[in-house]
DNA sequence: CATGAATGAGGTTTCATTCAT
DNA sequence: TATGAATGAAACCTCATTCAT
């Protein structure tokens, strides 16, 4: 899931472009969330990053290859939850598995709850290429909770009519965390809300009703 | 719940305006969609609306100004769903008036399926007032669903951990199909979706797991 | 030789539009001239137009359309010339109307000189399209004066060794008029530089030296 | 004729400076005769010439002294034709003389001609200092046709009613051979068009129409 | 001497808005 | 009312030049 687009440099040093456009990222972000891509000039992006607006321009070929950057961070960002994810799959039952990984998911994304919700809100400015990339990272994570559903239903613990739509529902039900942030975090922490909705999940697809793994 | 904002306008013939404002929100939103509000000119969207740049102008003050006119028509598109859904509480049994009301709110969502997304990706461009307007049309959806489901436990049709929850779940569900349409199309036609999803909520919130009102 | 181009324009007025860029491609030219293509930025030329440098884009689509529309003024320019060309062929012998011809054609010129050597210094920097009027219109005044040499040939009044060469030094050398007259002007007028210019071309053809159309 | 202009440097050793600055001539125009001058960047000339960026600002104190370079190996280039043309008129007859000279110098120019290509192109760009320079060269090449031409008026073998228009026709059709390439390379080589042009020169100005140079 | 990252002025172009008609 | 030409601010991006290393 590499992203191979190659973004116009005029350095040939890449470490440095590596460490520059890893603080482009973050600090960009910083800039980009507060109003949207499109509302940020690159003058702002550039002034956040701490750099002339010129200067930006020696990392990236234009002002769109910041999604790659950010697209690039983001990735790194949840690689450590695949690998976890996968080991939950092969050391604990179905059931416990589900709940890690739902736990570790959530609790990755809380991080970057900003950027989830920003990739909601541009997704459609992005590129072909970079909305792949959204896209292909979407359905790994999907297959992630697909794997498990499946797994639980080979061994009874789960009883799911259709366990695509299930693992579409844990996915939908974490960027719920971020987009309906103004109305759920007057409510809950989000220790609390993962609790919940692993109460809710396991209601609805455990044979009896997710009762034994309650507290 | 009528539009406090007043749009500047230079006409008197206030009936003219309604008319034509209503003919613009259908129209502007056509172009809208396409590219999201910032990369749509006034321009092009004078010209899906049959207008002269200039002549927009009598109907709106300013360009963001077009967010409440699409506001104003998306609200009363619900209408008939909020009048219904109040009719299902008076008269039908909890499960049957989630049933019926999720029906009811899935399809005509799904009439403005565009309309929804867009509002997902735009909401940070709208202004405070704006954004008020669409989070209070949200909370009243969800106010909906929590009454019924406050209502089922009373009965003790519903057994519910948190029915706030379980009522922002609905809508975000709802939601859902219209984000994730890129796969959900692919699998799922919009009634095969609603009957999945009323069994999903009913497993996880009957006390039977829903089995009595499948089929 | 019509241009083809369509140049992007936002007005849908053509009567307007072919106005505003003949006044374009005289101003704008004026201001060319002077420091060339590269070096005259677009809020210059639209000063030169009377205009604001965004209501140039009314009527260009980029800046380096400004090449057709000089090119198309200029085409208009030398029609009168293939015309008058024309007629002298049909009518005069062809020492006569080589005289006529060279004369209108150096006249034509000497209006347009600044244009003549800009085309010589621009030329690598338009569009291969634009680049290609250049070289027809080029040719087809070269056309004009092998067709009058050829006839000459055959008629015994010239004697060419290579025709199409010669053709090529009559309108080389009304460029030299345009591109030397940093040394040219301070020793002849126009009318002089024709003269003599006739003179040596019939030396250089002639039986008998062009002596008997000397004076 | 040496370059009065002294471009600002900071190295003391111009031994080292003088090599340099040949071998960026050399690289530099490879880079500027694609897309001319102001087209190509600095950053593009540098890496023609395998150096940094800054590299070259030790040996220019900015870019427009690239053409005093240019100027400079350029004149180094035609040092052979001013001392052959020399020996030509003190040794050979005048008609021989400018047989010989004409060919001397149409084949330099041949070798160079992209950069006479570029010196009509460029010559607007260039300094007052610059463009004088390229004048005085001109006009020294002139004066060496100039003075042959005289000579051989007063011999009696030419008859030239001005001998200076002849001169620079000389001249200015060797660029011919530069400018119209795209047209006279299609039909003759280098040689081909040495032998009609020194044809055509004769014929307009010896006694007997060249006839007795001719073979 | 040599490097190449950094700079910021200035280039072209777009676009929301106004206003004379 | 309706029009659409005109505006100029501000967007993205390039590039000659500098300077710390």
């Amino acid at each position: 899931m590499a992203l191979k687009t190659k973004i116009r440099t005029y350095s040939a040093d890449s470490d440095l472009i590596a460490r520059r456009r890893q603080e482009i990222a973050i600090a960009a972000f910083h800039a980009l969330a507060k109003k949207g891509f499109d509302r940020t000039s690159v003058r702002e992006i550039a002034k956040a990053c701490h750099m002339a607006q010129g200067t930006i321009y020696y990392y990236i070929g234009s002002k769109k290859d910041i999604f790659d950057l950010l697209l690039t961070q983001a990735k790194a960002h949840y690689e450590e939850f695949f690998e976890k994810a996968d080991a939950y799959f092969k050391t604990l039952s179905p059931t416990q598995a589900l709940k890690q990984t739902i736990e570790d998911f959530y609790r990755k994304l809380d991080e970057r709850q900003d950027f989830a919700l920003f990739c909601y809100q541009e997704a459609k400015n992005m590129s072909p290429s970079q909305q792949k990339t959204l896209l292909d990272w979407d359905r790994s994570v999907v297959d992630v909770f697909r794997r498990l559903l499946t797994k639980g239903c080979a061994s009874g613990e789960f009883v799911i009519a259709d366990v695509t739509l299930v693992a579409h529902h844990i996915v939908v039900d974490s960027a719920m965390w971020a987009v309906r942030r103004w109305f759920l975090r007057e409510y809950y922490t989000l220790e609390e809300y993962i609790r919940k909705e692993v109460q809710f999940i396991l209601a609805a697809i455990c044979r009896d009703g997710g009762i034994s793994n309650e507290g």
